[in-house]
RNA sequence: GCUGCAGUAGCUCAGUGGUAGAGCACUCCCUUGGUAAGGGAGAGGUCGGGAGUUCAAUCCUCCCCUGCAGCACCA
């Protein structure tokens, strides 16, 4: 990328980034904002600009290849080209906003029907149209009173709203793409040309809030997709094949993990192979714990709504809680709940977490500075009433666990802790294949308790404890909680999706409010800092991101099935259970399909099923104590011989701590 | 929760105003076959739930449930 700085008859300058050519930007910009530069610096080089500047429009996109801020340029006059063909073809329609997003853009329309299906057809067709109308891009800078009165003509009333929301300083530029006009920052192109017509698409059709306000009516959203050229558009589509073939919920039919079904919504059935990843999982992450100094408590899933008062999300989070109604007079006579006798229910609900019943276990005993740090983990199974419409596979449920922990401390120990976590997190996520992965810290919100002196305190524990463990993080200003900032962990994924995971939050607020207390050096009673903290989040998000990473060819000591032994004929049956027995004596969980079917039928159906490796025995197996081994994913297959095999396959079913 | 779309056999899906079909899976029979589907037969559905229109509803209308995409939400 270079910086281009140029300057203006007018003997104004501007300064770009821009990694196409000085002559192209020069132009680009100035077609966009109505006048032409005279001359160009282009990393402190200068240029005399000739107009007519030499652009044309093939050999612009050609230079705008590789170039981000031109792929946006690209989009960006998509989104205008995509409104102005639906106005074109349905001209009550009203414009609101269409920005650029990844892989696109959208742009959101205020009309009574809904668009289909169909109508994104005519649209792309009418976009090609003015693609080939090559109209010009040109713009004007307009008093603020003018534009109103432009927008009132044309019945435009989000734009009037959009200008109301610009501080009153800032130029208002008007967009002419032909004889379409839009309110827009720009920049753009030269001229609708400039678009690659065959290298757009537009993907779907949804609802959306008029800037993001769900009190507001429902607006209608089109997005696109555009890149530069064909090639590169048919790639990203090719990707979204392959990421709707990893999609955990599609998986997990083909691997009979788990279902979920209308009488348990969000709520998951766990089938013998699902729940032996989870279990492998869960005894994974207790090795972990206990290595790490945490202590595994279990804690109540009915809690009564006095606990959820005092912790204060009775208050603020109950209409994401599951509340259970008891009538405690029932006499197990009476099973007809609607009868319930109202002076004697009990309201109690589901607990949507566990950190006012961890805080219960500290209560327990008078604690002491020497318990410092205490670190109560549990995987705490949590219940909450989640909108319907953000319920998503296993990835966001109703039903869930937490590996959740929390430390109690002293205020000088909250920078050891987060250091120690930082490095625990870090290596279970080497673990488990996710080496990279980036830490957000939220610090103080606007809305907040606590004094400004304690904030710099614990924000500076923070900062200084990913320094201290050598690594980076993004800061999220003004994002933490009302009582104390956090670190948010996200990892990428192998088709480049990015996940929020691990969690370390600073609280003095809880332990305030349910009364936790220790007995310091000086022997008086003092609040201890509660740290919340998770490092995978939840075991059921958690396995659908590990599925849709390896796209269900999970680690070999993850499999549910690892080796399944396949007899060719009959007479290998009894070599094959005896191999069997010896995997299964290894570590390993294999099994044996001595059906009467062809090694194809076997093998195709075993690798559907995305088991790791299937060991084949015929006749010259079970003769020279041997098996052929086929790997998932692998056509060529490999003789060695039982003793070899059992080394190889024991040590690879073994949890990757563990060797 | 909101907007739109969808729900037919275990799975993937076709279909019709006169109560249903395919492939795979399943069961049985034949087949013992060397690395991604051997052959045959059979069984299997209150067409998501409820109400309405109709002589007749899986199909049309309304309500509900669930799912999908997006939005909003994820203290």
């Amino acid at each position: 990328m270079s910086q281009i700085s140029l300057t203006f008859p007018d003997g104004n300058s501007r300064d770009y980034d821009a990694g196409i050519t000085p002559a192209e930007v020069a132009a680009s910009i100035s077609n966009s904002l109505g006048k032409k530069a005279i001359s160009a610096t282009v990393n402190g080089a200068h240029y005399d600009l000739q107009w007519p500047i030499d652009a044309d429009a093939s050999i612009a996109i050609h230079t705008l290849k590789d170039d981000e801020q031109a792929l946006e340029l690209i989009r960006h006059d998509f989104a205008h080209v995509m409104a102005r063909a639906v106005q074109e073809l349905w001209p009550d329609v009203k414009v609101t906003i269409g920005p650029v997003i990844e892989n696109g853009w959208y742009y959101d329309f205020d009309r009574e029907e809904p668009f289909t299906p169909e109508d994104l057809g005519e649209i792309e067709k009418k976009m090609k149209a003015i693609i080939n109308l090559r109209d010009p891009v040109r713009t004007e800078v307009w008093e603020r009173p003018r534009a109103i009165e432009h927008y009132r003509g044309t019945h435009e009333p989000y734009k009037i709203e959009l200008i109301d929301a610009i501080p009153g300083d800032e130029p208002l530029r008007m967009y002419w793409h032909g004889d379409w006009q839009d309110l827009c920052r720009g920049p753009h192109l030269q001229h609708t040309g400039q678009l690659p017509a065959d290298a757009f698409k537009l993907m779907s059709v949804a609802g959306a809030y008029w800037r993001g306000d769900s009190s507001k009516a429902m607006l209608q959203r089109i997005y696109g997709v555009g890149f530069k050229n064909k090639e590169d558009l048919r790639k990203y589509l090719n990707m979204l094949e392959e990421a709707a073939k990893r999609d955990h919920r599609k998986l997990a039919k083909e691997m009979d993990l788990f279902h979920m079904q209308e009488e348990a919504p969000g709520q998951v059935f766990w089938h013998p192979n699902g729940w032996t990843v989870y279990t492998e999982l869960q005894d994974y992450m207790r090795r972990k714990q206990r290595g790490g100094g945490y202590q595994e408590i279990n804690t109540p899933q009915v809690v009564d709504r006095k606990l959820w008062e005092a912790s204060g999300h009775w208050d603020k989070y109950q209409h994401h809680m599951f509340i259970v109604e008891v009538d405690e007079s029932r006499d197990g006579e009476n099973d007809d709940a609607s009868t319930k006798n109202k002076d004697q229910t009990r309201i109690n609900a589901l607990k949507p977490m566990n950190c006012p019943c961890h805080v219960q276990v500290f209560n327990q005993g008078l604690k002491s500075y020497r318990d410092l740090p205490l670190r109560l983990a549990e995987f705490g199974s949590c219940a909450r009433f989640e909108p319907s419409g953000a319920l998503h596979g296993i990835m966001r449920v109703r039903g869930f666990t937490q590996d959740d922990a929390h430390i109690f401390c002293t205020e000088d120990q909250i920078q050891e802790e987060c250091a120690r976590f930082i490095d625990f997190l870090a290596d279970i996520y080497r673990e488990l294949g996710f080496p990279e992965f980036e830490i957000k810290f939220a610090t103080r919100p606007e809305k907040r308790v606590g004094t400004d002196e304690s904030w710099d305190y614990v924000e500076g524990a923070l900062e200084n404890a990913i320094k201290a463990v050598g690594r980076d993080y993004t800061l999220e200003p003004g994002d933490g909680a009302f009582y104390g900032p956090k670190l948010d962990f996200y990892l990428t994924d192998a088709i480049g999706r990015v996940w929020q995971c691990g969690t370390f939050q600073v609280d003095p607020n809880l332990p305030e409010r349910l009364g936790a207390s220790f007995i310091g050096a000086d022997g008086d009673k003092h609040r201890p800092y509660m740290l919340h903290r998770a490092t995978l989040g939840s075991f059921e998000r958690f396995i659908g991101i590990l599925i849709e990473e390896h796209a269900g060819k999970l680690p070999m000591w993850l499999a549910p099935r690892q080796v399944v032994v396949s007899t060719i004929v009959s007479e290998a049956d009894d070599y094959a259970l005896e191999v069997v027995e010896q995997l299964k004596a290894a570590g390993v969980r294999a099994e044996a399909d001595l059906r009467n079917e062809k090694i194809n039928y076997k093998v195709r159906e075993h690798s559907l099923a995305k088991v790791p490796v299937i060991l084949a025995i015929g006749h010259r197996e079970v003769e020279e104590k041997t098996v052929t081994v086929r790997r998932l994913g692998e056509k060529q297959t490999k003789v060695q011989s039982l003793n070899e095999v059992l080394a190889i396959l024991g040590s690879e079913a073994t949890p990757p701590d563990l060797h």
